[in-house]
DNA sequence: GTGGTCTAGACCACA
DNA sequence: GTGGTCTAGACCACT
């Protein structure tokens, strides 16, 4: 378990996932909390694979796909930089807020449990 | 997607999962909600392999892991039988919704909402 | 699990291992223990498998095996017999020690464990 | 019979358990005796496949309970790796000291022997 | 290059 | 017939 501060953001590494996942959902989760100012430039790949001493490719990987969904933007010659639009932040925010919660539901169906079932374990789970 | 009904429990195939979890999944996930009788023969790997048109030895896999969680008890020339231990049965369902939970807590905190936003996307939710 | 009282040896049944060695072992060791009379006649192969609601080729395997260590007789018409060797009896149960012994010794040996710690650790366990 | 150096520990097949098994074992009890340095790197599959003259595939097995039970842990790409953990050494060291001395213990009851006819024969066992 | 999944098919042990 | 082991080889995901 590795923690780093790259910028702007902080990124923890662990072994059960993808690394190029980790970052990727790292970026994009700072993002939505709005832990990022918009427009701001990010490291460029290399920067970034160095302070992680992962490879490069799984860097790129990650920001190719946060280029794909409109959450960064690549100027030639100038680096890598945070969208501006506000809506984008607010829709990716709702839309892993929905996946999340899609996937927690669908669990607890395949569980045979309730709606007041869930709300149950959600209430009573510790927090923080 | 191919679905079937074998024994008393039905087994969806999608593409985005290894197919060992996916049956393994969908047989703990049916003791858990209480679907198939304790004690009760399950398909034999080559029935089932037939059936859902996937290799012995995939189908196996998934007997071979519901053993080593005692789900199942498998004895040789008989076939594979799920456990009868009401216990074991609760356990994994505690378990497994304990599982789903926690990823939706830690994705929720993630993108730095709190326990009440929760709550309200939970009750707001489609739910069937 | 089953328990049997069969003849004068009682047979118990569990899952972790085959059929036919579990009827061998147990049979060789209550003669090892003395337990059973020199010389007398044990179930024959039908009754004890109708007892133990198993397959009678199992009983079968069990007796041939017992028959190749000359601890049983089989008598054309008569049924099968316990040796009245108390020498036979002597030699087995020494054989069946012996290999307990070197399978505990050379676990021991495996984990790097001397003869003073494993005299430790069979000092301190729990007999009865 | 072949009997292999590897890395830091060696390997001995015989053909009295799977193959897979045999693997498993004598890596688990190389760390139980200290003999592998914790965090070090393990052969890869394909490379200890070569080396053993068997199937990746059963490596593979082998290395996938090793992972299960925590002693390993995997990286896509990078390799196999032996914990870091300290007390997992310890605990899978107890635990297999303890599984023998149980299964010796149970043995001698068997043969309706007493504790310090036990202790007898470990004393006069040739250890080395 | 690493590990992971899946297949097809052989052969064995057990009931 | 059952489950269990092993092989050979393909194809994928990740670094």
């Amino acid at each position: 378990m590795a923690e780093y501060e790259i910028g702007s953001f902080k990124i923890e590494l662990d072994l059960t996932k993808p690394l190029y996942e980790q970052v990727l959902d790292q970026i994009r989760h700072a993002i939505a909390r709005g832990e990022v100012e918009l427009g701001s430039k990010i490291p460029s790949v290399r920067e970034l694979a160095l302070q992680l001493k992962i490879n490069p490719n799984t860097v790129m990987r990650a920001y190719q796909e946060l280029e794909r969904d409109k959450l960064c933007e690549t100027r030639r010659g100038q680096g890598t930089f945070i969208t501006t639009s506000e809506e984008k932040v607010m829709e990716i925010k709702k839309s892993l807020a929905k996946d999340a919660l899609n996937v927690f539901v669908s669990s607890m169906k395949d569980l045979g449990m309730d709606r007041s079932s869930a709300q149950k374990l959600l209430e009573e789970v510790e927090w923080e």
